[in-house]
DNA sequence: TATCATACTTGGTTATTCTAAGTATGTACT
DNA sequence: AGTACATACTTAGAATAACCAAGTATGATA
């Protein structure tokens, strides 16, 4: 078992991958290496985390696939952001927002 | 089933309660009732969240109890956070900035 | 008498993350 | 030829924490 069983809090993994299809239409791997790549290493997005995310999505409407070719010409399953996943981004936006908000009084606390 | 299954990220009740009793030692409910306030009431601190969480922090050593009278004169359970409770809410602290900064450089950038 | 606030407990459900193992293909090195 | 590695996806199973709901018990208030 992990050390921190949660490198990422639950909930988190499908807002960051929402946000990466609002940029472009991509594959699972190449939305992993990205993300990776925006947050500067400082997240790992796990293969048995990320793929399972993007089944759940698709089968909430949130998201679209077509298999298609990789930019290297390997087979690929490609996902979009549909209208729907973009209302629902909003509101993890939202929720985000808000929880950020409230922790972040919480913590800027000295005394209570 | 509710609506959006976690109002609060796994893994924050932890840090927002560790943080509180930094100010003074409380009873659960008090503490309930003051992380709530300190949110602007932006957050519900759930008792069938918030008791299992301070069971399984004093089983961790990270907090401990003691029977007391609450400032009604009823019967309450007081929590104190321990040294090792500090060392856990910096390493949660770090937790949280670290996710906080990653998810905000995706969620700000534009295109990529 | 009924309702509400205080204060705690606990059982069961659920969603999501993670580890780990696997499939398959192509490239690069030795 | 053989090995290793990167790409790309799949899936089983474990772990965890948050939640709802229902309960106990007490005192104050209407």
């Amino acid at each position: 078992m992990p050390d921190f069983f949660l490198d990422l809090p639950q909930g988190t993994l499908d807002l960051l991958v929402l946000k990466a299809l609002t940029w472009a239409p991509r594959h699972g791997y190449a939305i992993a290496r990205l993300l990776e790549e925006r947050t500067g290493d400082r997240l790992r997005i796990e293969e048995g985390s990320l793929y399972p995310a993007l089944y759940r999505m698709e089968a909430k409407g949130w998201i679209e696939a077509e298999w298609g070719e990789s930019e290297l010409g390997r087979k690929a399953k490609f996902y979009s952001i549909t209208r729907e996943g973009r209302k629902q981004l909003k509101r993890q936006l939202n929720h985000w927002e808000t929880v950020q908000d409230a922790v972040g009084r919480v913590l800027r606390t000295e005394n209570a």
